[in-house]
DNA sequence: CCGATACGCAACGGACTCGTTTCGTAAAGG
DNA sequence: CCTTTACGAAACGAGTCCGTTGCGTATCGG
């Protein structure tokens, strides 16, 4: 939420004088993510630099937000992915479907940066992961712990599967791919590989 | 390695005048370790806070060290837990111990802050993620490995075990638990109850 | 055209860290 | 005793970033 939205809340008053760009304020989002995605924690992000690669002056950011930690929350809020469609019918498919979107974001630089923030800041920002995980986290978490759901009572899955247990089990290992895989892109059939392991497990059958 | 060992490498030769203090030496690294457990990131430890934190003169540290890389990997090194003893008779109960290594480190300020630096630095330090990642990390995998071949070939896991989607789905369900668990310590029997459920799988049996 | 606001730019004082140097003192061997 | 090295403390110049201010210009409504 910038300023500018909070002063004008209520009031649809359109305020005098030269109205703000929309350009500039895109260009400091990006500036911001393309930063975080270089490497940048959000400790060391500095405002100087985000307003040097926006081609944008420090006037000009302070003016829209207050401090970095708003800056950050509404930058990575730009990034939430929308959830791919789930057809329902089969829920192995469907996690698939979930998991090859963490495949596919941990290939971009935007989507690890998003990884390594969330992993890394946790501690040192607690309000501000709070906020992000509310907004990014929470519906992919929902639509997982649904698909299970729904794979249990289709018979699909164990009966007495423990939710928890399955989706750490599930995120955790594309998340262990993610981070420490050799580098270079993930193959292609990760997801369909680690769902097919996780739905058959380790255990030789007797 | 520190620079005093480097320089007296090959000679047996005691120098002359007064020999450095191994109390000044513990307690930089002390200072290192906690600074980090206490959210730092690598970038913004300063020197001036670790001197301080020790009760030392910033003279001490560079003396030893050149830079805060070679103090940091020294540093982190020092935390290279020792491998918990296996039994090699069940695959299934050495899993469990090697997990639970995880779960122990886990309600640990220390072993948080070596976990959030190897997720969170990866990219920003790769030569110092290397370095701590041969002498740390990679004995460990060694260990998870030969008891997942171990496991195979005595029957108790599925003869066409991938052993690096095996290895993630274990060390990656802990890891998630670890990162985004409700506050707290894990469970005592988290990792009994991981490794069951990656053996046994999340589909119906047929 | 006028007042109001936003723009990019440059500069400010203050705080912090860097890596180095200097100081007086402490602890070892010859 | 004397040399040598290490110690903690303090100060250094250089650099970065902070959040703010002033400047001249651009862009809106009236």
């Amino acid at each position: 939420m910038t300023i500018q939205e909070t002063t004008r809340e209520g009031t649809g008053a359109r305020p005098a004088g030269r109205p703000r760009s929309e350009k500039a304020e895109k260009a400091i989002i990006e500036a911001t993510l393309d930063l975080i995605a270089e490497g940048m924690g959000v400790s060391e992000l500095s405002i100087e630099a985000i307003a040097s690669k926006a081609g944008v002056g420090k006037t000009t950011i302070y003016r829209r937000w207050s401090n970095k930690e708003d800056l950050v929350v509404d930058a990575l809020a730009t990034l939430r992915a929308p959830l791919p469609p789930l057809t329902g019918e089969s829920a192995r498919d469907d996690l698939i479907t979930l998991l090859d979107v963490m495949r596919k974001e941990s290939g971009q630089a935007r989507g690890r940066c998003v990884m390594n923030v969330a992993m890394s800041e946790a501690d040192r920002h607690p309000r501000l992961m709070e906020r992000f995980m509310k907004r990014s986290v929470e519906p992919r978490k929902q639509a997982m712990r649904q698909t299970l759901e729904r794979g249990v009572t289709t018979g699909e899955l164990r009966a007495d599967l423990d939710l928890d247990i399955a989706t750490a089990m599930l995120t955790g290992t594309m998340l262990h791919h993610t981070k420490w895989a050799p580098a270079g892109d993930l193959p292609v059939d990760l997801a369909e590989r680690v769902v097919d392991a996780v739905m058959t497990g380790i255990a030789a059958r007797d």
